[in-house]
DNA sequence: CGTATTATTGACTCCATTCAAAGATAGTGG
DNA sequence: CCACTATCTTTGAATGGAGTCAATAATACG
């Protein structure tokens, strides 16, 4: 535990996003002894493989990510993109093996809360307990609405894609309409079960009907409630 | 905290699967003392609403349940089926308010880990933290999985949900290869994505490759590798 | 500047849905 | 015990949304 590789959360501007948000400054203080900086990643490096053993929680600093799932074919499923502030490692606390692939989308900074601290932590330091399960909480209901969404035609599935990244990028100070995607079309489309023909189409469908602008991987949203609108219309089954 | 509606955990067949898996006779004991019964609901009942205050965790003591989720639509979508010593509530971790229903599918018993102790149980017991983490672990990996699956073919669909209904209820002591469904045609079309009609057709195309036996809610499993098969042939995609 | 990767666009195909109608099952009351 | 109704299930035929295949275009990269 070298003084070198500690980071100190309450400089962190992500305090109130990150695992921290909650607690108090003794209890962000103690929690920063802790919690370690990890070096930085450069796009297609890997956070941590699938089967590695579980070191701990992570937390993104800067950057971005993608978790990655493999079938009983050997198909990669991109199960989740991770923004500055979200933790991710939780695949691993089942088991205590990684049960799927952590990968930098770009240049990607990030700090660990080891797991060989975790039961001491767990009894010095109740609210960050509620807290890790609070963000666990958090990823369930992601979770559950990607499954539901799973169940909706395309053009739904990607304008929920671009509104829920352009809400968590707004959260975390950076400009909620205009970004860049750190994912190629076959990854957006393998994200969302899309064919890249389908994205592409479509993405040139929300740009037609003035929504967005496109440019490569640049997204400009124009019509935000016009965007969420496609998410209510539409009645049907069950 | 009267003793009337107290289970003991460690009388209950359910203890190696359920919560207490994995903790000490002293820890069982303790939460023992904790853990409450809740009186038993028939189908259809409510466990809790959409909305409802988070008031701990349950587990299924006997019978089954589903999740419900509503999407903005209004569309209800069944996220989960729960078998007796699985552990449901934590859609109400994060807000404190459960993000879906609990529904009883049949005759259904339950206990509660109170929410009000669970601050406490976390000092003094970090065993049982750890274990509850470890099952939420587990239930991301269900939603990890059913998120692959969604991007999977019809039959791959079904065939996944019988083998894997047949595995749980094995390690629960039932039969592995006759059950019978607690769910509608409707109902599974609805967990799995697709249109009743196709889950009526395809039981009966498992039953023509005599893979299993139909008999309206009856299922044998007569064919468990061919089953098996479904999931691992074709190549593809990404 | 040339090569490799990524994105667009069109034509065709197919899996699963939808619509529709008939058949089976379970539950209820006479 | 049987008739009656509501619900659930099966089966067929037609439609359509998204995938696949294929070829071209644009962009990034060394």
């Amino acid at each position: 535990m070298s003084k070198l590789n500690q980071v100190s959360c309450n400089e962190c501007g992500l305090d109130n996003i990150c695992l921290p948000r909650g607690l108090s400054h003794e209890e962000i203080e103690s929690i920063s002894q802790i919690v370690k900086a990890k070096k930085t990643l450069q796009r297609g490096e890997f956070i941590y493989h699938e089967g590695d053993n579980f070191r701990g929680i992570l937390a993104i600093k800067s950057g971005s990510a993608k978790l990655v799932g493999a079938d009983q074919h050997g198909n990669e499923h991109i199960l989740n993109i991770l923004l500055p502030g979200e933790l991710l490692g939780f695949d691993g606390l089942s088991t205590d093996k990684h049960s799927c692939a952590a990968v930098a989308l770009e240049t990607t900074s990030f700090c660990l809360l080891p797991a060989d601290s975790m039961d001491n932590l767990f009894q010095n330091i109740p609210s960050l307990t509620r807290e890790l399960f609070r963000h666990s909480g958090e990823k369930m209901l992601e979770d559950k609405n990607q499954l539901i969404l799973s169940k909706r035609p395309a053009e739904e599935r990607l304008a929920y894609f671009l509104i829920s990244l352009s809400e968590r990028l707004k959260r975390r100070g950076f400009s909620a309409s205009e970004f860049k995607l750190s994912l190629s079309r076959q990854e957006i489309g393998n994200h969302l079960g899309l064919a890249l023909e389908t994205v592409s189409r479509l993405l040139k469908k929300f740009q037609e009907d003035e929504m967005i602008m496109v440019q490569n991987r640049f997204i400009t949203i124009t019509d935000l409630s016009a965007l969420k609108k496609l998410l209510q219309v539409h009645e049907s089954d069950f």
